[in-house]
DNA sequence: TGACAATGTATCTGGCAGATGTATCTTGCA
DNA sequence: TGCAAGATACATCTGCCAGATACATTGTCA
């Protein structure tokens, strides 16, 4: 069973082909990544392993004098592979966020500090909105007659309709939050400290099926 | 730097103390699960170093007479840990979303698979809405007093304002590659197989500053 | 009372995230 | 033009975790 790192590899050639692993990473971090981080770690192993097994070959674009950088393509027999997986179910990842995990014991430390969290949240998803609808307008003026384009394009609107939801959501919590603050008394705030720069965007998963509803 | 399991364990024994490995097992699928996945076969390892660290201590409520099952409760160092761990900034976890992914590759299989994904997708996310609703119809009949109850309840809002909006964009996305397959004639459907059984969630995170906005 | 199934409890292992390491290119200034 | 300093391109290494698996205990039916 070949790792999902095969498939995005597979499926960045399969719209650029004679790309670098360097190359896939800074297309990972334009397009995929909102809702894929691939590891890095696990990419160069990965080209090497994919190179043995005959779905992608060594290639080389017009010689552009770059020093030792492999750059490769997809073979018939990836093309094949990437074509059946697209096919397969998908399967939904488990679920994990910090954010939702230290509301829900958020009683611990008061309704302070998940004030400012929720602030934080609202924040970083203002941002994060703001740069996928623009770069949604850049796109769509670039590569509107791009064959992948309708399939792209349907992924950012994922992307903002539920960043939307989510900010709504946030107001609805700070309301809640700040009047729990009122009745009880001020509880104390986050320990600020370096929110590593703009970043927030999406990612959905799945739980699982529960028997027990004991706790809410 | 302990890892989250260990906060996982110590909110959940903060919320009800006197819990064996495996009760906490099954609260967690039935409360956080639904944004949190817990690696069990982390926990009882995790379990031991706590006891070690002097942050929970082993405990025994009325002999219930069970066989060898330990259970814990908090000491007032874990208690202090957990406190400061939630007034830390959150951490966003790295998006994951193999759905997405293959929706966005989607051209390489035709709309055909997409639709199918699409169609799955939405059925999933009406069980798991419906299913959330009513666990917190119950909740609130039953913890409506419970001190912790507005901050589970507003996780479990977060969920049903985020499903609602994701089921909102799946049937404009229908529609769309519903028009796609109608242009282009029919493509290839879904090889279905065993979708495990009635699953589905929510669980979010964060995506990464992009720089290049390359692609899209 | 014994056999088999279901459930409760714990451990083991391969794959992955992110930190770190090294080469190569660019730029500013003498 | 030469070269030092930093930026950027590129690759690997390590500790942690998800899920599979193993083992124990309790329930149940003949």
């Amino acid at each position: 069973m070949s790792s999902r790192t095969d498939y995005v590899i597979l499926g960045l050639l399969s719209i650029e082909p004679h790309q670098s692993g360097y190359e896939m990473r800074k297309t990972i971090q334009g397009s995929v990544g909102y809702f894929w981080s691939e590891s890095y770690g696990q990419l160069y192993p990965t080209l090497k392993r994919l190179t043995a097994e005959g779905l992608i070959a060594p290639s080389r674009r017009a010689a552009k004098g770059r020093g030792g950088r492999q750059e490769y393509s997809m073979t018939a027999a990836g093309h094949a592979r990437l074509k059946e997986w697209l096919a397969l179910p998908y399967r939904p990842d488990p679920p994990r966020d910090e954010f939702l995990l230290k509301l829900f014991f958020g009683r611990e430390a008061g309704p302070g500090v998940a004030v400012a969290h929720v602030r934080r949240f609202q924040e970083d998803y203002r941002q994060a909105l703001a740069l996928i609808e623009e770069i949604g307008r850049v796109g769509t003026a670039k590569n509107a007659e791009h064959p992948h384009f309708r399939f792209w394009n349907l992924t950012l609107e994922y992307g903002v309709a539920r960043m939307r939801a989510e900010l709504e959501w946030s107001k609805h919590a700070l309301k809640v939050l700040e009047e729990m603050e009122e009745e009880q008394g001020t509880g104390s705030r986050v320990q600020g400290t370096g929110r590593r720069a703009g970043k927030a965007g999406m990612g959905k998963a799945s739980g699982r099926g529960a028997k027990g509803s004991k706790n809410v």
